[in-house]
DNA sequence: ATGAAAGCGCTAACAG
DNA sequence: CTGTTAGCGCTTTCAT
């Protein structure tokens, strides 16, 4: 077996307080013997057992991550971010991947039932106000990274300001039919996101188009934030023939894949026939000189661990709902100073 | 607090002794107490305490991945497919990320002394003999996925196999020149992928040369396998002029995207003037065309977790170290029957 | 300042 | 079959 905290007691000569106290910078205690008992500690090279000081300390020293792995990757990007932060803290991060939309509520009791945990990371997950209550009920906090629900904290992109600001490039770029996809509004993304749409629409005076509107079906994958869907919604925007938009908004980057090629297989090209931007910033997207709006990934793991721990240690104030802002990235599907050239492109200034 | 073991011992009148024994379904006990004492559980909703079960057990009920996030990504597909078996099994993930690939033996100590886990998963991690045998002298078993190590049990992918069968591709076609961008040699993949490079030139009685060997600085990224690399090591190939290779075979796909970016800027075609084929099968190799050797990493994540359960379970046998197939897929990048067309081009019977 | 002892919540060996 | 007890390895009173 390994090293306990009695063998370091009884070859330093000291009780097993002594050394718990000695290993925990506890104050009152004497200098020589803390320096004696380290000595030990370092000599056997003593290590703690976490789980019996988890046990004694009524605490974890981890936080669980729910997070669908489905949702496009970029969740890497949060989960870097955080893993950071918990290592600088000396805490443990346990994954929980729930594949599909509909099965978070089961991990999320098994999270809970299992006081694992310090604190619960909850992302990309559209939580319902019922369950909140549930959550809320917990002794363990929760935060809410890349989405909202009200009773819970969180930390998510600037969907409205950034679907506006979207949709306001192309307006300024002189599109006067300016389109839109977006995902599944049972979706707390693609709800804000439209109506960041409308409102640049209205800030503009220009008129809102049902027919340039295409909702993704939440039944083509996950809310309909895939390639696949973006494909199919586009092909319904052809169908509108003359009375097609010049531009598109698209809820996604997944999704605007979609419409590339469809637009491609319809002989079209972009962005002379179409002006096309879309939403996250994928690892891709620079690579295909798609116009979107960047999530701060980085920054919003880093805020909602920030919290989270704020929580979990009482210096937590009022409910807090951080959003953060979507940056445009400006490529070259829009067309602009430089002609839209499909394949490989790239911002080589990123280098 | 949470109601304990205690509150429901109490409650059905019994022992704890008898509590756990009908939670654990152990076989000596009186089926009617038992479901009384179920009964009770059920009522007051009693959930065993993890920690303290790991404590007294002496069994964590949940494993390490330790793994480079900054690595291409794919080691998601890894993940799920790790998390769905661990899920099952209801033991629970740790991740650790490794920024860089010098920092991951810091991160892997600090797992061993962690004892928070029963077994360790090493990703897409070169280890060292040296630290090998520290594995060895551990306790808590360990599988190495996505690397070798002789001395570790390990699974991976059949890297010389299928540089190998890469390579044929391209001398089928009828390329004589055939070149290589390789990673950094430091790295294993990247000197298994120059082997099977050789070995197909051999029996096609086509002679290596030097010249169309291209490998890249260690010092550029982690080994070398992202698309700057590419880009860089193509600039070299580039200044071949007439010694030009008519066809090159990349060792990683993100490799493959910086060299696509560097052919394009020559004003090159692809696969005209260059045909290319890439190793890993990305995400987004499909969208660009990119003829590429696909890793079975879902597969290679389910029999990674499963000889390390059999490793924790003691029924394991001697050494192993799987070796899996990668799997040639045909697009357009080497031209043929269809006509390489940059761009969002994908195949479409995959959805 | 420090040793002894009482938990933390559970499992498992030991008596009955 | 089942209640009791002794740990698991550590923290934290409580005396001293």
């Amino acid at each position: 077996m390994a090293v306990t905290i009695y063998d370091v007691a009884k070859r330093a000569g000291v009780g097993i307080g002594t050394v718990s106290r000695a290993m925990n910078d506890n104050p009152g205690i004497n200098p020589a013997t803390k320096a004696r008992v380290l000595g030990v500690v370092k000599k056997l090279n003593y290590q703690p057992h976490t789980l019996a000081q988890s046990l004694a300390r009524k605490k974890t020293f981890s936080i669980a991550a729910v997070v669908p792995f489905f949702t496009n990757y970029f969740f890497i990007e949060l989960l870097k971010s955080i893993t950071a932060f918990l290592s600088r803290n000396n805490y443990n991060l346990i994954l929980y991947n729930v594949d599909t939309h509909y099965k978070w509520e089961r991990t999320l009791d098994r999270v809970l039932a299992d006081r694992s945990t310090d604190g619960i990371l909850v992302i990309s997950i559209g939580v319902s106000d019922e369950y909140a209550d549930r959550l809320l009920a917990n002794t363990v906090p929760a935060v809410i990274v890349d989405n909202l629900n009200y009773k819970i904290d969180s930390v998510a992109v600037a969907n409205r300001q950034g679907a506006r600001e979207a949709t306001e490039h192309l307006i300024k770029l002189g599109h006067k039919k300016v389109g839109m996809i977006d995902g599944h509004l049972s979706s707390f993304p693609a709800i804000s996101r439209l109506q960041g749409y409308k409102q640049a629409l209205l800030e503009n005076d220009l008129p809102f188009d049902d027919e340039l509107l295409v909702i993704c079906d939440a039944k083509i994958g996950e809310h309909g934030f895939n390639e696949i869907a973006g494909y199919k919604a586009m092909k319904e925007v052809l169908q509108l023939g003359s009375k097609m938009p010049t531009a598109l908004f698209v809820a996604s980057d997944v999704q605007a894949l979609g419409v590339m090629r469809a637009v491609k297989e319809a002989g079209l090209h972009i962005p002379d026939d179409l002006a096309i931007v879309g939403f996250d910033d994928i690892e891709f997207s620079r690579f295909i000189g798609l116009t979107t709006m960047r999530q701060p990934f980085g920054k919003m793991g880093r805020l909602g661990v920030e919290r989270l721990f704020d929580l979990m240690n009482g210096k937590a104030d009022a409910g807090f709902h951080k959003e953060l802002k979507a940056e445009l990235i400006v490529r070259e599907s829009c067309g602009g100073e430089k002609s839209f050239s499909a394949g490989t492109d790239c911002e080589c200034k990123k280098y």
